[in-house]
DNA sequence: TATGAATGAGGGTTCATTCAT
DNA sequence: CATGAATGAACCCTCATTCAT
């Protein structure tokens, strides 16, 4: 007879934990309910504190949980795409895909949208264990398409652009939906979206690098007058 | 001479509209409670029930008085710019700032980005009320740079690009701060920010214009509105 | 010109008695909120406990009006009818109509009712302005009718049977219409069951006043055997 | 032998229903308060949630349970009594005592006293499963000594006259003690006023039977339903 | 005299957590 | 290991009452 799995009964965590993911995305840390959580989970009210001491506890499992088969199903591959704008494209595409689609788990990024606004000791953990490294990817991609220097503050900006295009349709989501009604979110919508979103950000990176090689010696704008031009 | 008031009007709800604000925006609408809230008024549990029925009551009216104070405080003149580039600059400029400078009621647009996140029926109300509008400015001023026809898709695609980039510093502020330490948000920071995606968007826009099948001066959407009709 | 009438403004503190009676009478004295009275009455929150002191006021404040209501509506004609038998008759349909028909104040009853299940300071009061001279009433009739010595307790016990009857239809109203909804209460109905009362309780009563002359020789029954007679 | 039971089965729910049917009886639901109630249990204020949901379902289980407890301390023998006057006797010495005399649960009629004059639906339950019931078997008693046909109405109000009396003493208590301070309420003074009404109630019975058109022997409603139809 | 804003005690309910089994 | 009954703190809300006007 072969040894019996390490845990057999581990099953029960896989169920809390997937379940946990689900109400807390959906219902934030404080709105969720513990008796929520294990009713889907099929377990038993004590379990949540035997297994993880507390619901906070339960919560950074989650998020622990929720990294490991986000690494799993969408392995960083710094390189897809052969030159820096198909690279960008990817990118693009795929953040876009994780944040929206509705492949599993689901919860993920809304758990990491909560993160965001209402930062705890999670976010810390994430933004070190892959936040940077994603950004790091995103701002190589930017320095490659731009030609600017290494450090320049600037390659922060553009990333941020190409990032905060994307993200906008998961934080702003509700009210999309509300002022575009007509605007879908299935796998053919966010493709077109990245395209979009490539082709904005890629015109104006390539604008950036124009301005490169020549210099600084293009007027840099200072902004309008305040009140008559 | 006109009889004083019977009370200042209204003191207590005014404090308990900026103390709600706070809280609201500190901890979102359930962690938020009503003894903290009235705490800080230095008002009675009572007095919640008494002004607006309950807590529900108390939160549309917070955003109802964060709606006026912000319409008083930033008048929208969608014409404001001689140009429709500096027409876009002052836009970005202009909501930069309102979300994230500490201007009074600081706590708004926090309130809005839970509401995005987690949409209430308050939401509803905020995008009917300004939102709307101010998404068709950034149409406006979209169309007039790209020379897209006035209801190419591509027009509210742009606007979100640009939405999305201003967004991404509050939405994602917590995460910002913990990539970037060095980045700051006083008011010269903010100004700074609103040059670049000015030109990171307005270089994406004027490519797309360079693409267009130069359909001529099309009247600019430029004056202020014919004022009888 | 003639003296203005003692209280012009008396009309306030008749409306909340009304309202009052009639909000008492539907939830009872705790149930009942002076916003819910005073909302009727269309007066000011503070009138109550202007004019009443405070709650508890307002509730004896309504008996002590209910009771002149009641006699002012009802006199009480000991001597109606001729006939001991007839007086009977009278005295159950008068009760009867008082209890039960929808007649002004119709809540007097209901609040009587009330007071009887959780006796307060409001039925002593009661008690002693009105119900004892009632019993005395009913008691004087069936004394008459029975023939039985002043004093005899059978007196008070066949007074009560008759009395019983009555309220039976007042304090088991709701079971009576669950048990029998063809029984109605109109004006007619009530006439008819006091008929019934009258006839019922007659016979028993000459029945005892059979007994009476003889001299107490009838074999008192000592009830049953307990199990096998 | 048996596991020991898991606890002392619901010995806590048991305090529960026997603290709140105190409670209840003495302050009626609107005022009996919870924390009360748990106080007389030596239970937390969380108990009456986890076993019951809420107050109301509180209620409605002190109900059930007040039933049950009655059901087994005086079951339903229709047919005790050799004759219908007996059973007469029986039925009207039997419902005094459970109405007033101080066996267990004390509280339960002064719960349905209230129920009566303020129906929940709880009264309705009452109603199908014991009060339709026990009104049927004095209507059957009625039936056997007046010898009115089965469905004449005066069965009905005979039997309401004979329920009538006995409950007076139930709903108009505090009125007597008010007025007859002098009558107690221990076992024999229970059983002497179930002499009264039944002799009360035979009297008026037989004269009705003696106005009857003497159908003669109809087989009377006496002996055990016939076992296999 | 009459008003309505303000108060504070206390109600029902929820929930994370613990403990004996 | 796992369970479910039990706990107590804290929440939102209601209400009679008061006070300055």
């Amino acid at each position: 007879m072969a040894v019996p799995p390490h845990h057999p009964p581990a099953a029960t965590e896989n169920r809390l934990l997937e379940s946990a993911g689900e109400v807390f995305a959906e219902k934030g840390f404080r709105a969720a309910t513990i008796r929520d959580i294990i009713r889907r989970a099929k377990a038993n009210v004590a379990a949540v504190n035997y297994h993880y001491g507390d619901k906070q506890g339960l919560y950074t499992a989650v998020f622990r949980y929720a990294r490991k088969c986000c690494e799993e199903q969408f392995p960083v591959d710094a390189d897809a795409g052969s030159t820096p704008l198909e690279q960008l494209h990817v990118f693009v595409r795929s953040l876009l895909r994780r944040i929206l689609d509705h492949g599993r788990p689901a919860w993920h990024w809304q758990l990491m949208a909560r993160e965001m606004m209402e930062p705890s000791a999670a976010l810390d953990e994430m933004v070190e264990q892959s936040i940077r490294r994603e950004f790091a990817i995103i701002a190589g991609i930017v320095e490659n398409i731009t030609r600017l220097p290494p450090h320049d503050p600037r390659i922060r900006l553009c990333a941020s652009s190409v990032i905060g295009q994307v993200l906008f349709y998961r934080h702003a989501q509700a009210v999309v939906h509300r002022l575009h009604p007509e605007q879908e979110f299935a796998r053919k919508d966010l493709d077109a979206l990245a395209i979009h979103i490539t082709d904005f950000s890629a015109a104006a990176l390539e604008a950036i690098a124009k301005r490169q090689p020549a210099k600084p010696n293009g007027r840099r704008r200072n902004g309008p007058r305040e009140k008559n031009a």
